[in-house]
DNA sequence: ATGAAAGCGCTAACAG
DNA sequence: CTGTTAGCGCTTTCAT
């Protein structure tokens, strides 16, 4: 095994391997992609070539006649154009929320061999950037989270016949995979919650009404209450921020300062619910009771929110491995999976 | 114009776009990438058979050829395995940190076309993946982020040839470039803030020692100290994190009970630091004044945190820039950029 | 079980 | 200024 090799120039290629092994590429790349009815002695020579020579297939080339990147697109969309002052990509990454989903895609993907690219697409121009690369073959697929339950960009991808799945169900029906939350039912098990405490003097802080999450949270929520005997239950609509559940909070207790339990609708804005309580001398949760929902970072506050539990990370791996399964197969089916959340007892309610 | 086009199959090519517009593959070629010395009228045409063709350059072949991907690896790394007990995934992204350098990159990269792969590396396997990532070409480059100062990853990446550019300078000098921030002259601002506010019993919470930017905060921080005629200040070590913060400020309030000032070494464990003052009845900033760092969403609690500014976002994007001066010259000299901070002043000292 | 050969779609000399 | 011609490195029939 001591021939002497010709000099390799640059990185090695398969053609180097082959050479050094004293066999064909055909063999060399039979043997990388695993496939069987090669001799042992002859898989045994061509691995020892790969470590002599140090080869590394080349994906590009790979990919050209694979049709596949082992790469899917992360991408995070807004509605429209900016609304606030801060940049998209600083609204959007500085919510937790997002670190979740990453979380539970990456540790889904990763020993899969597959990686996210990273993608935002708040304007016409990013939308269609985000089609153009899926379509110039970029990445396999697509994982969307929208901001908003109008979202363009979900309908673009079917339209363009590119494998995507979306985190939450959107706002129109569209034929495209989903994992979503059961709202509603996270939303009565804190109604339930709120009742078998005692609380009788119930009110709610809703999230954006153009989120169908938060639509959702708030008619589950007031379904459940009316089926307690309680048919009305004050609401303020507030913006997923913290400073909204503040503010709502505020507003709530004037309008209604007999008020002794509130639901919010994001743990986020439970925080800022919490301030506004202290501010006005009232205990949590001996005064007034606060249930959060998300089950995030947030919650670990003073004191610690009972909250309802969204395991993001869990359905953020669901979303890639139905993901998977569509680019997979092409004529997979439209899935929607819909994750049940739990009750996570803490000390404000 | 009218010209009967033969059946395209599939997704159109250049060879498709060539045959509507009566031209050669090279032509069009040339006029997508914007070469000159192509007569406008024909220039008309391959664009007007672009829109008809309705066709996208495919990456692979463009990239098999070119060795260049429009993408960089964005590279999340860990010490060495498991420390706590979630997972790194977890640990990396709920810290909001990570958020706002996704955030500086993705704005410097998009409007570039290139795009960022989210990777983690948190073991001698993984760090192995990111290196032959790039060895294959699956990417063009490396932004890494280490949690710890003695990462192996960054030498493996200047041994292996890759471009590649840190955050923050790494625990031992090797010939890479980096983007980190004046650490000392940030621990002085709060020095002088303190002094000048009026504070005479000053005391620090430390990052832990084996991260070099805490070890700057710290040494920092004394030397100014030492400047302003305090050789002596108290100091307890944290971990960065909110929790920490609490128990340091206790432990801090419990050997030195008169102490009127104390500069944290980050605003996560600040945040815990005011709610162990608050716990011991102590008013911020009357009693005690605190002064933060990062300037990190974390900020904006009560009272809200006078801090020092890193300007994350921008030493990312700087981060990006240095990358792709890298590797668009690969002679591009080695390069540490040094972003000065600011002090913040707002209510907690 | 292995090798030969034909591309995948694109860019980049090199001619003309 | 435009067309012709080689490949980039790999997988994959099709023979053998």
């Amino acid at each position: 095994m001591t021939s002497d090799l010709p000099p390799l120039s640059g990185t090695p290629t398969l053609e180097d391997v082959a050479r050094v092994a004293g066999v064909s590429r055909a063999t060399v790349s039979r043997v990388i992609n695993g496939i069987r009815n090669v001799a042992p002695e002859i898989q045994e020579a061509v691995h020892r070539a790969i470590a002599t020579t140090g080869y590394v297939p080349n994906r590009a080339a790979r990919s050209l006649v694979t049709r596949r990147t082992g790469a899917v697109a992360l991408v995070v969309s807004g509605a429209g154009d900016a609304k606030g002052g801060e940049p998209f990509e600083s609204r959007v990454f500085a919510d937790p929320f997002f670190g979740r989903v990453a979380s539970g895609v990456v540790g889904f993907l990763r020993p899969r061999g597959i990686h996210p690219v990273l993608m935002l697409a708040d304007s016409a121009q990013t939308r269609e950037d985000v089609v153009s690369f899926l379509r110039q073959g970029s990445a396999d697929g697509a994982l969307v989270v929208s901001t908003h339950g109008e979202d363009p960009l979900p309908k673009l991808l079917v339209d363009a016949g590119v494998p995507a799945v979306l985190w939450a169900r959107p706002a129109r029906p569209i034929p495209i995979s989903y994992v979503d939350l059961a709202h509603r039912a996270g939303a009565a098990l804190a109604a339930d919650h709120l009742v078998a405490r005692g609380c009788r003097r119930v009110a709610t802080i809703s999230g954006p009404f153009d989120v169908p999450a938060a639509q959702d949270r708030l008619s589950g929520f007031q379904e459940a209450m009316a089926g307690h005997g309680h048919p009305y239950v004050p609401a303020v609509e507030g913006d997923f921020m913290p400073a909204s559940g503040e503010a709502g909070m505020h507003r709530l207790m004037k309008e209604h300062p007999d008020i002794d339990g509130v639901f919010v609708a994001n743990d986020l804005m439970a925080q800022g619910a919490l301030l506004a309580l202290r501010d006005l001398g009232r205990r949590v949760p001996e005064d007034v009771a606060v249930v959060g929902f998300d089950d995030s970072a947030a919650a670990a506050c003073r004191p610690p929110l009972t909250t309802v539990r969204q395991p993001m990370e869990d359905m953020a791996a669901e979303m890639a491995r139905l993901l998977l399964a569509h680019v997979a197969d092409p004529g997979f089916r439209v899935t929607s999976v819909i994750v049940q959340p739990a009750l996570v007892v803490r000390e404000s309610a």
